[in-house]
DNA sequence: TGGGTGACGACGC
DNA sequence: AGCGTCGCCACCC
């Protein structure tokens, strides 16, 4: 540990002891650079708060005001954030990203454990358009049998919408469970394009797979938005598919490797 | 520490 | 065909 560090956490530790401002224990730990910040973001769900740390974006919650958000990230992420007027290259991409640009930023995952880590790190790969079963997470990270467990770190993701929990369904194509209520996991599925309904009835007829002769590969029929054809085949299971020569495909990965 | 608890899934009527 | 049941596994008091 450097000595500027010591002395600053020991200055820190002082004046925490005291009952010092907000705004001075904040601009302390922005002098260490360990500062929660936030602002509200527009988003498709309306308004919403969404807090960065040096390391990158760290919180997106809905809230009735500030305190509100401020108790909750408290409580989810054990560290205070504070409010800021002025947006930090992180909060603009946020933003844009919000708006429906795809741009790459940086997460914060402290207070995440590793296997919720784990969850949203290949929630995050779900591109827009597409969806995946809860079970297909659990096979991506080798955790197949932990299911129930994925829910449930996804149920805690710090930072719905911009890590796009929304986009993991159950295996039979309903929505399953969201943050923001399934109502809204539906609305977001289907603004992406995505006919939920029709591949949900699919499914009831027990069609797991849909081939596309075009690319010689076979997926999972939410693989995009543009599956659902009569020029594509749908299988039962994937023996039917290799059967007829087609290779799992490597975007969705339709079945274990 | 260990038993209770889920944004699940498969199976049985 | 939809609903109840039960197994599953990580996490939390």
């Amino acid at each position: 540990m450097t000595e500027r560090l010591r002395i600053a956490l020991e200055s820190y530790r002082r004046n925490t002891q005291r009952a010092c401002s907000r705004e001075f224990a904040a601009s302390t730990l922005d002098r260490l650079g360990l500062a929660d910040r936030y602002a509200v973001v527009n988003s498709a769900l309306g308004d919403v708060y969404v807090a960065w740390s040096p390391r990158g974006i760290s919180a997106l919650r809905q809230a009735e005001n500030p305190e509100t958000f401020e108790r909750w990230f408290q409580k989810r992420l054990r560290r205070r954030a504070f409010p800021t007027a002025e947006r930090s290259e992180l909060a603009e991409i946020a933003a844009r990203a919000l708006a429906g640009e795809e741009v790459d930023f940086p997460v914060d995952l402290r207070g995440c454990t590793p296997f919720e880590a784990a969850v949203l790190w290949k929630a995050r790969e779900i591109p827009q358009g597409h969806a995946r079963p809860y079970a297909w997470i659990a096979r991506e990270i080798d955790h197949p049998r932990a299911v129930r467990a994925v829910g449930s770190a996804l149920a805690n993701n710090p930072i719905p919408l911009l890590i796009p929990c929304h986009r993991v369904v159950r295996s039979d194509y309903t929505t399953g469970d969201y943050v923001f209520g399934a109502p809204n996991k539906r609305r977001l599925l289907e603004g992406e394009g995505l006919h939920l309904n029709e591949i949900a009835d699919l499914a009831r007829r027990g069609v797991r797979y849909i081939g596309q002769p075009e690319d010689n590969c076979f997926c999972l029929p939410t693989c995009g938005t543009n599956l659902i054809a009569p020029q594509h085949p749908c299988f039962h299971n994937a023996e039917e598919a290799l059967a007829m020569g087609l290779e799992p495909c490597t975007v969705c990965r339709p079945i274990a490797a």
